[in-house]
DNA sequence: CCGACCTTGTTCTCTTGTTCACAAAGTGCC
DNA sequence: GGCACTTTGTGAACAAGAGAACAAGGTCGG
């Protein structure tokens, strides 16, 4: 009798979000929490929390709350933390260096274990303790350093290529700064992190915002009454 | 007869990356797309193009498409890119410093037009033609430069902080690469970029592929009959 | 040992988002 | 001018996610 083992999309993003929140309350000495004050501090419903917690299979205890150590097992070992994942930054400009300098991800096991770039005169050069290589030497680097996880930090022009030859290298798991359209087979997964977009998104709600306001202005308070239709 | 002007945020979300697009072929001379071409370079289905675009009001003419100098119009002024939103960035750090030396902001109407710290040796230097202002200064800058947005990349242990700052100064759209779990008013606008986050899911679904793949290979190839249970 | 109290786990309902499928509408050829 | 062809715009079915509500289960004080 197998348990439920298919979590959903939005519950798989919001594991790191408890998962940073448990890993301070523990640093605090909290040793129990309650979903009611898990959601309050990473900012969600007490029952999403629950539920959430649920698909982890993991027990809280009624009238009690949840063990947090017990908690931060249960999830770092669901979300493949007990692992390293080795990661190779492709594209060492402006953001890949930033990223390359930053010590954040491999306190989390994301150690950056390779930086890749096609500029001949940046290649052999080093940069926080990585010689940078070449994009040709893609699938030797994969293999040796046994990279897990490529970061695309090139020009959006570069970024489907690159993407290509990091799945032929056999890397699944591709994390694309560029703003542009890749994709990738389906055994891959791939997830983008697109600030114009992010800007652009603040910008329609703020402009609304402005116009909203003006409207109230202007017509009293009777923009309360959008009915929602059918 | 007013139109239905609320627009899905799943839909707002994908605003931008048609706009890209658009603008790509738009470079290339094109100047009608159909939403089945549009679908295919902006990675989603067509269905979805239509009705997404249904919602600007705009029209495509039926047996042609849509024409691109007009949707990009609509867009444009739909997401309020028909003017300038000038940035403020908080914390110039490794990351905040990257950020302002990028000029792909500017370019898109989002003009990084003041940096922030509270660390007074950064104060008062400059960066890519920016004078470096003191965290306190916020309210003043924020007035004369006419900021709309800000960047938050301080650490975590500031962001709520430097939030509550930014939305008390009157910026109501911010955008937080600090992994924090950071609130604001119900007037104001946050997105977050967080990296950790996105490798956790990356090592999820990393993790789960390897998973699959092995028991693949014991179990033969039963790994389809995952029963959708009740 | 028992009962009041608390918090989880889960069911049910509602909302949001996705996709299909097709009628309506326009084009351009003949 | 009419007809075949293309593509839009949208209604309806379907899927995923959020949140309220509550019964089940466990703790702890007396
Ligand atoms: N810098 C930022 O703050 C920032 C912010 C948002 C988005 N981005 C995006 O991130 C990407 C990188 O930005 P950047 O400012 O670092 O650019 P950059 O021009 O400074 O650096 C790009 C690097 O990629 C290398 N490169 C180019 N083509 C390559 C290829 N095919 N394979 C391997 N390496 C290749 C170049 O040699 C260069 O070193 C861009 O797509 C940009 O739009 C950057
Ligand atoms: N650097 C990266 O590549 C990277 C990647 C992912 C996430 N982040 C996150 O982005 C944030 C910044 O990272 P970083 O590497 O630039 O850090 P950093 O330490 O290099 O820079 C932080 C800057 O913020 C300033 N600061 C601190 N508290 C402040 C406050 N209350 N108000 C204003 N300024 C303040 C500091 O003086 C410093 O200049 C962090 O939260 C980090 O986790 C960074």
């Amino acid at each position: 009798m197998e348990r439920q083992r298919r979590i959903p999309e939005a519950t798989v993003a919001r594991l790191p979000v408890y998962l940073r929140t448990l890993l301070d309350v523990q640093t605090d000495g909290v040793t129990t929490i309650s979903s009611e004050r898990l959601a309050e501090l990473a900012g969600v419903n007490a029952a999403k929390v629950r539920k959430d917690l649920s698909y982890l299979g993991s027990f809280g205890t009624r009238g009690v709350g949840y063990d947090v150590d017990h908690l931060l097992v249960q999830m770092s070992r669901e979300l493949g933390l007990t692992r390293d994942w080795p990661v190779a930054i492709v594209g060492v400009g402006n953001l890949g260096a930033a990223l390359a300098n930053y010590g954040g991800f491999g306190d989390r096991g994301f150690p950056v274990a390779a930086l890749i770039d096609a500029d001949p005169t940046k290649v052999g050069t080093t940069l926080g303790g990585h010689t940078i290589r070449h994009l040709d030497d893609l699938p030797a680097v994969v293999n040796e350093l046994g990279i897990a996880i490529g970061i695309i930090a090139t020009p959006a022009a570069g970024a489907q290529e690159v993407a290509d030859r990091l799945v032929a290298a056999g890397v699944t798991s591709i994390l694309n700064f560029a703003p542009a359209v890749v994709t990738v087979p389906e055994q891959a997964t791939l997830r983008k992190v697109d600030l114009a977009l992010e800007l652009q998104v603040l910008s329609f709600y703020g402009q609304r915002d402005s116009i909203g306001s003006s409207l109230r202005e202007e017509l009293g308070v009777s923009a309360e009454s959008t009915n929602s239709g059918a």
